[in-house]
DNA sequence: AGGTACATGTAAGCTGTTACATGATTTT
DNA sequence: AAAATCATGTAACAGCTTACATGTACCT
């Protein structure tokens, strides 16, 4: 998904200017399926004006700058199908913490548990957002069974660190026979 | 985490060569962190050895082309080291599945219960096979760490999926309602 | 007084992906 | 006979990130 169309997905929520774009990839259910910055959101919504697949009203503002809102077209939108008809690519991650762990054997101990707990600080908060927003108010069923989703993985993960973080730390605790090795 | 770190990481394992440590980053528990490719691989360790973080031994073979395998120097390890020191980013995922499953309501029934089924027989396919690396053999803490850590996320998303995938569906019976908004 | 939120955009640089180029051996 | 595995590398291109550029208003 090229950020085209992942502006063109959320357009079909409701029209939004770049900067509300930005928003829906950090707070809401878009924020689970990827990070975009400005740098590319601003370059794709000039170039889907261009193609015709959004429109753009411009509001002025006092005191801030004028507020470009975009709309999706007829064509915007059939694209958006369109793209949705390509086969499905697999998820990719990048996972800096993993790689991390994959050396649990020549970290510190205590260079180790601090990363563990720091990971499992972030995914706490994680859970807690999620589960505060589950509660509150309702949702349409996309959005729903997203966040739901993303919780459910949120709680595997703290689970199971939880539970074999032991075997990490008992593995750094012998460092020297990482080097001889 | 960039490529060049990324291959020395693999380095510590045993030497490999560029071929091998792409293979790693597919097969292993390395495939869990994130994907590279050879184009990445081979200028990344290019860069390593001007930089004198890893050596080089070429061994001529039969009916093949060179094989240059690669080895950490003292240097290398260290620049590991330092790397591992660094704050962790968080990960970084890229969903083309759940972008789909943000659009449930503009699907009809059938493609999405196709793009449901073609998730579940991924996870499926790859649950099987994380089970039966773990119950074969001896492996280092941090490998069976990472499977563990994998397979515990695969099973919650294909409990979740298989458990909530109604919702969805029920959406998708109504697109009329998305159009007419 | 300083930080955050609002608001848009450009340009350079870095990184990574894809395609191309080559070729033997083994498995299906 | 075709496809996959082994094996390395370059070049072009596409994409994304970061820094720069600008400025008000509100909250602490």
């Amino acid at each position: 998904m090229d950020t085209k169309t992942l502006c063109l997905g959320v357009l079909t929520h409701g029209d939004a200017s770049g900067y509300e774009i930005k928003k829906a990839f950090e707070d809401g259910p878009f924020g689970h399926i990827q990070e975009i910055g400005f740098g590319s959101i601003y370059p794709a919504l000039a170039q889907l004006l261009k193609d015709n697949l959004v429109t753009v009203t411009q509001y002025t503002q006092e005191g801030r700058p004028d507020k470009k809102v975009y709309s999706l077209t007829a064509t915007g939108r059939l694209f958006l199908l369109d793209a949705l008809d390509e086969p499905t690519e697999p998820d990719k991650v990048r996972s800096d913490f993993l790689f991390r762990m994959m050396f649990a054997h020549l970290l510190s101990p205590s260079a180790l548990e601090a990363m563990i707990d720091e990971r499992m600080a972030v995914l706490t908060e994680a859970i807690a957002g999620l589960e505060q927003r589950a509660n509150s108010g309702f949702a349409p069923a996309s959005e729903t069974f997203i966040d739901g989703y993303a919780l459910a993985i949120y709680r595997a993960m703290a689970d199971y660190i939880e539970e074999n973080r032991y075997q990490l730390v008992s593995a750094s605790l012998l460092p020297q026979r990482a080097v001889a090795e």
